[in-house]
Parts: structure tokens; C-alpha cells; sequence
DNA sequence: TTGAATTTAGGACGGTTGTCCTAGTGTTGG
DNA sequence: CCAACACTAGGACAACCGTCCTAAATTCAA
């Protein structure tokens, strides 16, 4: 009757569903019904494509991994200096700004909830935050911000990250939007390569 | 044989039981059993004291509502001026730096949580944040600052949950240090009233 | 066309969860 | 001292969880 899917295919539809429950209800309060309902495929079909749900979560991570990988490397690539690479960064907050309003940012409360749980793959999810944090140095270095680019880097990531807290916590858009334009403003401060 | 204890007695040890469990591995790994081993009653003992989950979070709230104020009074009346309050405000990332390393910020991993569970008491953790911010917003208007009071307060509000974030994310306990200097800094700005 | 391999559905399993009931123990006021 | 009350322990309960097994359906190669 129906036709069967190729393994991969299958598999990567369990992963697209994945990445998105987990993003909007958390890792754990996502159940394999749950994605097994939006893939349409039998509970007990999971163990096929994946032996347990961290597996899941690891193959979700290495997506996300990817996708970040290629963004970064096409802002690399469309922008032609490093200050517009790093409003392209900021950009996002904007451009995901109704996402980012319900369910904050994904790096960051996977991140947490890992830590929260003390889960194996706690370091694997902030590998997610370090490529951000090596791109974003890059960006500095450029800027010949040689001493302390790691930390504009950080520091850049934490404000980044606290307006996508506050964001969803007071489910103020509006409040993205105030941010951005301060993180742009703070950046501007850093457009003409330092002397010495 | 042993003592009984008076239930609100019993009913604050489970409140406060609960109150470092859910900060340390979040609100739904939470059960009643761990509970129950911390606070050495049965498990069939709840019912007792508190009728659902959703009620001990409920004073779990309450109780970190109530300390919070008390912690903000006692900055309004020990700190002399606007500017020394919010730095004790800005100071407690120093003192709380070592869990939240750890565990991240109470106030926002717990609004995390429920943003993703869409928990009905969503609401409530926010107050929280709530009360960070009028009294936040109150010490920049003593500064001043009527028209932004309330974008400062929400910047200042933003700047450490990025930190609490990226720190436990990264494990990274001076990454603190480093961006409390950059806030003190930062706050520099504003200790002249504002002319105009 | 036949046989092996792949993909699937359905359900069993042991464990844990939050909730709730009941019987018993300790406490206290009359 | 006794009855009313407050508190507790232990376990029943249905529901759900992640995991795993088995058998049927589909595909594909020989």
C-alpha cells in the first residue's frame, strides 16, 4: 500500500521535528510521541533510525552545528567588512524577533537546560555558542582588536543573549527592536581600526 | 516516637527543599521523590501540605518574591545614593558568582522553563523579574533619567542575564568578573544627573 | 519470481511520574 | 482520660516515559 521512505530520508524528517520541539517545549519535556505525531510514523518505528532520545539530540545538535556553520560562512562571504559581519550577526535578533519573543533563543536554552540536567551533551551544545564566539573574535581581530577580542566576542554574545531572556520572558518584541539599536550604536564605537 | 512537626514548619522545609531543586536541575526534573529525601518525609506526605506540583512552585514563587523585596529594601536603605544601589544590584553577580557558574540565574532559567512549558504560572516567575526592574527603573529616575529610566532598567536587567547565561554556559567564572567591571564602568555614565 | 534486506506498525516491558486514599500515630483541648 | 484534631507513612492508581521485541509490509537484487 504506502510507500516506504528511504532511511535517511525518514531520519531527517525525525530531526527537523525534533530541532523544532525541542526549540519551543524543551529536550525533555518533548516526547517521542510528540515527534512521532508531527513525522507521522509509528512510535515504535523510533528505534530504527535511533537507538535512544539523547542520539536524537546529538543528531539535532549536529544540525544546528551545520546551519550555523553555513550562515556564518555566507555572512563571511556577502559582507565585505567585518563591522557589517558583525550587524549581520546582530541582525538576527531582528529577523527571529516573534521566534525569539515565545521561545528565547535556541542556543541558549538548550544550553541551559542541559545544564540544568547535567546532560552528556552539555558540551556539545556549546560548541553551538563557540562558533559564534571564534567567528565573532575573528571579526574583532580584523578590527585589529588583537587583546581583547575574545572578550568583545563575549561580550557581544552575552548581550545578545540577555535580550533574548527578557524578550521571552516579557514577551516584549518591542524590547528586541530598543537592543539592537544600542548593539549597533556600542559597535559603531568600534569602526575605525584601533591606533598603536 | 518522634516529634511531630507543626505544619508550617514542615511546609517550609519542603518550600525551601524545592526552592534549591528547582534552581539546580529545573522545575520538571524535579520530583516529588527528591523532594521527599531532601526534606526526610514520605511521599504520600505531600497531599498533606501542598495539593499538586503546581502549588509548591506556586510558593517557591511567593517565597522568592518576598525575599528579593527584602533584598531590595535593604540596598534602599543601606546604599546612600542611586548609583551605589544599583551597583550592589550589579555586586550580586560577584557574590552569587560561584552557582551561578553553576546554575545560571534563578530568575531567568525559571522563566525559561516556563516559557517553554507554557506553565500557567509563567506570569508569576516574571514578576520576579518585574521587581528587578521598577526598582531599577526607580534609581535611574532619582538619576534623572525620567524618559529612559525603564529602557535602562531593562538594559541593566538584560547585561546580567547575558552573563549569568554565558557563564554557565561556558563554566567560566571570571568571564563574570570581566563584564561586572564593564557594567561598573558602563554605570559610570550615569552617576552625573542628567542636564537639561 | 524468489529470497534477502530494509522499513514499518503495534504493542509489551519495567520504571517513574503526579495524584490520591486510608490506616495509624502523635498532639491537644475539654 | 478521652475525643477531636493534626500529621505522617505507605502504598494504590492510572498515565506516561524511553526502550525494545516481533511480525508484517515493502523494496530490491539475483
Amino acid at each position: 500500500m504506502g510507500r516506504l521512505m528511504s532511511k535517511s530520508e525518514t531520519r531527517d524528517r525525525i530531526v527537523e521535528a525534533a530541532d523544532q520541539l525541542f526549540y519551543h517545549h524543551g529536550f525533555e519535556h518533548t516526547s517521542f510521541a510528540q515527534i512521532a505525531q508531527v513525522v507521522k510514523i509509528s512510535r515504535g518505528n523510533f528505534y530504527h533510525h535511533f537507538k535512544t532520545k539523547d542520539e536524537i539530540l546529538g543528531a539535532v545538535i549536529s544540525l544546528r552545528l551545520n546551519n550555523t556553520s553555513a550562515m556564518l560562512e555566507k555572512w563571511e562571504l556577502e559582507d565585505e567588512n567585518p563591522v557589517d559581519r558583525l550587524r549581520s550577526f546582530i541582525n538576527i535578533l531582528i529577523t527571529n524577533r516573534s521566534k525569539i519573543k515565545r521561545y528565547g533563543c535556541p542556543v541558549g536554552t538548550l544550553c541551559n537546560e542541559m545544564v540544568k540536567l547535567d546532560h552528556p551533551a552539555k558540551g556539545d551544545a556549546n560548541k553551538l555558542f563557540t562558533l559564534f564566539r571564534i567567528w565573532i573574535r575573528k571579526q574583532f581581530e580584523q578590527l585589529n582588536r588583537y587583546d581583547d577580542a575574545d572578550e568583545l566576542a563575549m561580550h557581544l554574545l552575552a548581550r545578545s543573549q540577555g535580550v533574548a531572556t527578557l524578550a521571552s520572558s516579557f514577551n516584549d518584541e518591542q524590547f528586541i527592536t530598543q537592543e539592537v539599536k544600542r548593539l549597533n550604536e556600542w559597535l559603531t564605537l568600534y569602526t575605525n581600526p584601533k591606533n598603536t
